[in-house]
DNA sequence: CTGAAAGCGCTAACAC
DNA sequence: GTGTTAGCGCTTTCAG
């Protein structure tokens, strides 16, 4: 019988090939300098046995894995598994696997995510952090010098896939404005555990500023559990916002739910806008209005910067950061202001 | 200035600390065999330099990885992302790391998936196969002797944690027989690329003709990006069916738009329900009526029965089957059949 | 084109 | 309680 330990090795191979374990390795690596018919005759070997060569072994001779490290806040919130499919596609058609970890928007968990990542020897690390700008878990990279990417964060230092989101949320201020909303309100998470929340409340309050408006009222919503509720609050003041502009698609979701519960009518009543483009949401009914990012896409091109830099043996730059273009989406979540008379039902 | 190649090793930490390679080994792995002194010793150096021992060289030396592969469709269905984060919560409470791997329900894609992780060495799979019953990957886990664990598929030779999906949508279709349904159809995915589907389906079969009711429709959506167009034809005929029970919550909510989309309201002209309980059916309007699964504890589980099987260094056995609760969860999307003369708008 | 042999970093006997 | 040593499976000079 047949045990787990006894794990066919290169060497049975060899043997049962009658050949070296050298040749077979040439096999697999470089197999053109194995004459045809051996190589053939290892393939057979190999086949017929199931056979693939020891990664572990593998990746202590070489110093290389083929495995890439992806550092995720969570696996809740579809924007990352979008973006997480990318690298798996990415990786996949490069050779290389990958280990996932995530950090529940724990800072401190970032760090401990990263040191298992090289203790399993990756050969590069994809991440999300909370803040780029003050993270250990960068600097830890930065000075071990292993191969990194940031992605959706943004941040001159560090080689970044991302999107400009302070531009973005601030030409939708603008749009809002047209459509005639005048007490606009943004809806966002935890600012303090995602510097892209910051920067998308920092277009919001620079197109309000630029617009005249004032009283930019910020909903902050720390725990997704309450959302809702929170979210309602606002929405049963007198003078409540006509629009809502929500810093991810997921809130969007949510604010909507609230505006129902509300008794308001979206978009009739009330405009709601999210940010990401999660594809969900453009099966919801209202179809989501939404600043749409290229999750996907932006997952495989920080598997490209990353992979390009490893086979040169060297690190990614911070000016090989990659921006790309988000745009508004237009969906049935979003209109024209409601006339002034009938704004506070 | 540091290279990358030379990475710290238990040989630098040894001599640093002043001891041989093998007391720092014990720190690590059995640190109650090695003095409270030289301990906290070998610990200040390693802490020093970040010092982790090198997960290949040990995975080499022990035949023991501690990282779990998972196999699963996809990414893009919530129902497999919660059910990996419950996942990747119990691995890493037990010390493992994962390495995912997506099918993209491509039968072929399971036993390479499956293949590569093993080059990987991992201690264990946990799987979603398309079709137990035929599955190659399955088979050559089970002669390889590598513990797995099949997760959502429910097999009698093949250990699972799964839950009763046949019976739950038979008791369905009896609740909305209840609500005075009579054209009920079924709306799912490809049916040969999934023997949950094919349960749920039977169930649906098995519900209805205990109810002595025929025509019971099939609606087979074979692509999600047509699936609110192929549903809406059906929406569109003659004594179209007043519910609709989706083998997924995504199809669910492309259900409730193709309905929107015709005109019909839910659930006053036409319900539907879904199968899986994602966390966002819940915050839709209409909030999902659903068949809701533990995805994340059946991660969790999946991993526990896993776990404990290589910690006994033997493989799961088919009668550790865990099965789950499922239950129907009342939402929104759900309601009494139209009166019959207004049910043709 | 192929083989022999060293060694990647670690752990587990086995000594002491 | 601690050190010495062999070897996990592989790749890669170096010889031939």
């Amino acid at each position: 019988m047949k045990q787990r330990s006894d794990r066919i090795s290169i060497l049975d191979i060899a043997t049962r090939a009658g050949v070296s374990p050298a040749t077979v390795s040439r096999v697999f690596n470089s197999p053109e300098q194995v004459s045809e018919t051996t190589r053939e005759q290892v393939l057979h070997v190999a086949r017929e046995h199931g056979y693939r060569p020891n990664a572990s072994a593998r990746t202590l001779r070489t110093q290389r894995s083929r495995v890439l490290g992806v550092v995720l806040p969570t696996l809740n919130n579809p924007v990352f598994t979008e973006c997480l499919q990318g690298i798996a596609q990415a990786t996949a058609t490069h050779g290389y696997a990958i280990m996932p970890a995530t950090t529940e928007y724990k800072v401190n968990h970032e760090m401990e995510a990263v040191a298992q990542l090289q203790a399993f020897g990756v050969d590069g690390v994809i991440l999300v952090v909370s803040d780029a700008q003050s993270s250990k878990a960068l600097e830890r990279l930065k000075t071990s010098k292993t191969p990194y990417t940031l992605i959706y964060n943004r941040h001159p230092d560090h080689p970044c896939v991302s999107v400009e989101g302070e531009l973005a949320v601030h030409e939708l201020v603008q749009k809002m404005v047209h459509l005639g909303h005048t007490r606009i309100a943004m809806v966002c998470g935890q600012l303090k555990t995602s510097d892209r929340a910051q920067q998308r409340y920092a277009g919001f309050v620079s197109g309000m500023r630029q617009a005249r408006l004032e009283a930019a009222e910020l909903i902050e919503v720390p725990f997704v559990e309450t959302a809702i509720e929170q979210i309602s609050v606002s929405l049963k003041k007198d003078n409540r916002p006509t629009a809502l502009i929500c810093s991810n698609d997921l809130l969007a979701i949510r604010a909507i739910r609230a505006a129902h519960q509300c008794g308001l009518r979206v978009p009739q009543d009330i405009s709601v806008t999210g940010f990401d483009g999660i594809q969900l949401g453009q099966d919801l009914t209202p179809a989501l209005s939404t600043i749409s990012q290229p999750n996907y896409e932006m997952g495989r091109q920080s598997v490209l910067l990353l992979v390009k830099a490893i086979n040169e043996s060297r690190v990614p730059e911070s000016r090989e950061s990659l921006t790309l273009a988000c745009q508004f989406q237009w969906g049935e979540s979003c209109a024209q202001a409601p006339a002034p008379h009938c704004a506070n039902t």
